[in-house]
DNA sequence: AGGGCTGCTTACATAAATGTCAATAGCGAA
DNA sequence: TTCGCTATTGACATTTATGTAAGCAGCCCT
């Protein structure tokens, strides 16, 4: 067997990097993610992230990107499920907290924030705009529907960074977080139907 | 006058090394509170903090707890408040959003999750619980407490990290975060009292 | 006033992250 | 097969954060 490298695309690679780089996100943080740590996970060089990126921070704003598409995707999901009616809204609850939980939103918003970076969360910022404007029925009262829309929004965050602790310091499960969200986002669906009728 | 450097008593040089990298956290993230930024402020050398404090996380440590202080202390105040009837539901809420923006509890508990320092955290969770214990009338459903403080919270460590950001997107007040967490709350109080009355 | 305790500093050492550059070596194309 | 392009690497250099050790210098105490 050779123990000679591979060569890859410069999309393959760019691909593997970000991909290596976003399980080190969601895993062990942010400090973590440096040159040599992402190039270790996928059996490369330092100096090798360092010709497909350019620099440290290009690797961080790719990643910054690359993520966004990923929470962006979610979101469209739930707006397609919630514009076709086969979404209930326990889905449009999980698939919010999951962005921001699972898939590492949280993880890299907190990294922007503490990096300055703040420019790299406009497109997570549009998509969830965009959810907002799409969601529910059309015509009612848009200060209330981002009015509930940010609470949503703010919850999963904050459940992604502290949920896990508080809930389990309080004695509730794990999940108790998105079932006042879903009881939340019900409550307002309600209102703003009743609105739309009157 | 005197170049000499004037001789701070231990207390002293902690307290001050302690507000200076309090405000550097609360400014300019985690990242920029480091010994020789931290030293910078107080004009002192970064020695003189390892001198004082052991070591770089030793600084850390005894951060968390300052800020761990000061929260839990605007806890207590919501506490009284709340005890003597005297305080609004608006001032809880304030007290608890403030807690986490101004006062740097959020920075702090993003801080300690991504250099997975939690243990540090203890003191906050403890003085949240006794909050929940305490506030509203006693006798009624736990549970259902437990779930609107768990909503308040989570919605004032998310409203300090990105609320800034959402709520400018969104077209909303910057202080909207906090309308729809002291309407959730009036509702929940409410509720409590309802069903303890019945 | 003088001596000891210790706050404080300077100088040096170390480790890790980032970045530069020349050289090597796959892989497709002629 | 050979050639050229470029992905890849190893060996540097630099910067920053942290840590160590020895000496200087206030301030209290006698």
């Amino acid at each position: 067997m050779s123990i000679a490298k591979r060569r890859l695309s410069p999309e393959e690679s760019r691909g593997m990097a970000l991909a290596a780089a976003r399980d080190l996100l969601i895993e062990t943080g942010p400090q973590s993610v440096t040159l040599k740590a992402v190039a270790g996970r996928i059996g490369r060089t330092h100096a090798n992230l360092l010709h497909h990126f350019g620099s440290a921070s290009g690797l961080q704003k790719a990643l910054a990107a690359y993520l966004s598409d990923e929470v962006c995707g979610m979101i469209a999901q739930a707006i397609q499920k919630s514009r076709t009616g086969e979404g209930s809204v326990r889905d449009i609850v999980d698939l919010t907290f999951d962005a921001f939980d699972k898939q590492g939103g949280a993880a890299l918003w907190s990294w922007m924030m503490l990096t300055g970076n703040e420019d790299a969360l406009d497109p997570i910022v549009d998509a969830i705009h965009a959810l907002v404007d799409d969601i529910g029925e059309a015509g009612h009262d848009d200060r209330e529907k981002h009015d509930d829309t940010l609470a949503l929004v703010l919850m999963a965050l904050g459940d992604a960074l502290i949920g896990d602790r508080l809930s389990g310091s309080l004695g509730l499960p794990r999940d108790s977080a998105r079932d006042m969200a879903e009881r939340q986002l019900a409550d307002a669906l309600e209102r703003w139907k009743c609105e739309h009728e009157s």
